[in-house]
Order: structure tokens, then sequence, then C-alpha cells
DNA sequence: CCGAAATACTCAGTGCGCTGACTATCTAGG
DNA sequence: CCTAGATAGTCAGCGCACTGAGTATTTCGG
């Protein structure tokens, strides 16, 4: 009888929530347009003509995912891919007429969905909850490179 | 030019919490169990002879997904899977000598790695992060069956 | 100019996570 | 007993997410 208390796990929790948020997004958002779809539409306002490479760091993708989700949009005509003519190994992307108009629909409804999903939290308990998570990712993601120690070049 | 910022995004922040989770428990605990397989293993622990459906339901997977993840973990030796015979839509689980020492030597290598993620936060602030995040899946999870409003008997 | 390193992307393989359709089994009503 | 419904599990299909290997292109050193 060694067995742990999950509910002090943070990667028990952060997986309940995801799943609670993808819960809520299907019946609040969309059914067709994922949210890390959403993301790259996104990204792709806000920075047209970026690369495939760049939007996956944006949005927190590797190299294969990002690859994935950019072709499953471009089947669906929301984005246009064209082979960089400067570099020959870049992909450069850009939102069609269409995706501009799915990202425009879909950020009114994503609103409204953290409103419904946040709602348990009062104002200052949900700036809290985004700074704490945003903590405890942001310090994980820096142990990805434990080298590049100081400023002292190279 | 109406895009939006993504790091007020709960669902934005719970995937890359996920990922960083991921990241660190693929280094500091093992590369073969994965976190969602310990939490069966970690059920299973606390009460042997369950089945299937109810272990998923104890760590929060729907039924394809437990299939897939007991499987696993069966084809690893670490349990066993016998139709119960007093039921027979049930399969009874049950950790081998095997599962039950892969849990006890994952248990102390996980409690490890919550110290190290979570070190960012002060004591306080843990126990802040765990109620937060747990009001707001619990609250989302609440909306899945709208019915059921009143405790009046049916 | 030419070969080596770096870079962007693709592909194969594994695993989590969901839905919807299907099968087997059990339970309850008539 | 026998059929209708509920329940446990399987299976097919889609999508996210990662690693490691491989390809094409560019860049840089000699």
């Amino acid at each position: 009888m060694a067995a742990v208390d999950l509910t002090t796990h943070p990667g028990h929790l952060a997986r309940r929530l995801q799943q609670a948020h993808h819960l809520l997004w299907n019946t609040m958002v969309s059914e067709e347009i994922t949210s890390p779809q959403f993301a790259v539409l996104n990204t792709l306002v806000a920075e047209p003509g970026l690369d495939q490479r760049t939007v996956g760091e944006r949005v927190g993708l590797d190299r294969s995912t990002i690859a994935e989700v950019i072709s499953r949009l471009g089947r669906r005509g929301l984005l246009d891919k064209v082979r960089d003519p400067q570099d020959g190994r870049r992909s450069l992307l850009r939102l069609t007429d269409d995706g501009l108009r799915t990202h425009r629909r879909l950020a009114v409804r994503t609103a409204r969905m953290n409103q419904v999903f946040l709602a348990p939290l009062s104002a200052a308990e949900q700036t809290q909850f985004f700074e704490l998570i945003r903590r405890v990712s942001d310090a994980a993601e820096g142990l990805r490179n434990p080298a590049e120690p100081l400023a002292g070049q190279t």
C-alpha cells in the first residue's frame, strides 16, 4: 500500500486540465479546428509569411508535429505554402482569405470559451493561475539546454 | 492584425505545461514508462483487482485509451488481465511482482521530479497552483453532464 | 570551386486522447 | 424463457506530440 496521491502531481493535473479544455473547446469553439491549429492561424495573422520552423517555435510544437498541423490546414484551404525563392529549404506560410475568416470567427468564440473556463476563479486568481503555470513551464523549458551558462562569447 | 495573445489562453498554457512535464519526466523518471502508465500502476497498487473501466475512471482516461495503455503494460509483463468469472464482460487487473517493483522504483523518482518541477514556486504557491488547476478542471468536468440538477431521488 | 557543417523539412515509429460503431455479456420486464 | 436495454470491451479513424533517421539546400572554410 505505497500508492501515491495523484492530485498533488502536476503532470497529472496538467493532463486533466487539458482534457477539460478539450471538452469545452469542442462544444464551444469548433469540432473541426483544434486548439493547436488555431494557434497556428493566430501566429500567421500576426506574422504572415513565416516559415514552418518559426511557426512551430511560436506555438511550441516540434518540427514533426507542426508539419502535420500545417498539412491539415493546407488540405482545408486555410493556408498556402510556397517554397522560399531565396532559400530553397524553407516553406513560407500565409493564410488564405478563408483562413483569415476562420481565424476571426474562432477568435470570438475562443474568448467566450476562456471566460467560461476560467469562471470558477476570481480576476485575481486568474492572474495567479496564468503566472504560476507560466513560471513552472518556463523554468522546465529552461532545463532543456543546461549549457550556455554565461554570456561570455562562446 | 486581429491576432490574440496566447499567453492568456488557458488551453495553450495547459499544453505547454504538459510538454514541460513530459520533458522532465523523460529525463528524471523513465523513458520506458509514461506518466499515464504510472498512474495506472499506482491505481492498481491501491486497489488490486479493479476492472478496466474503473481504472480508466480513476486516472481520467476513456475506454479506448485505457485499453491501449493496459495492453502495453500487459505486454511488458507489469500486470495481468483476467476475465471476471462473475461477470464475463469485465477484465480484472492486477500487478505482477515486476509491476509492483517498477511502481516502487518510479514512485521515488516521481517525487523527486515533482520537487524539481515545482521548485520555482514557494510552498504557498504550490498549494495555490494545485487548487486553482483543480477548481478549473473540476468545473469544466462538471459541465459534461449538464443534467442531474437536484438531489431529488432520480 | 568543393567538401563539410548547419539548417529546413520529411518520414517512420511510438504513445496519448477522443468519438462512433460494433460485439459480448449481463440484467430486468413481461 | 426471451427480448430489450444497459454495460464492458474492442476496433477503426482522426489528431497531437515526441524521437531518431534521412533528404535537400545553403553556407562556410579551405
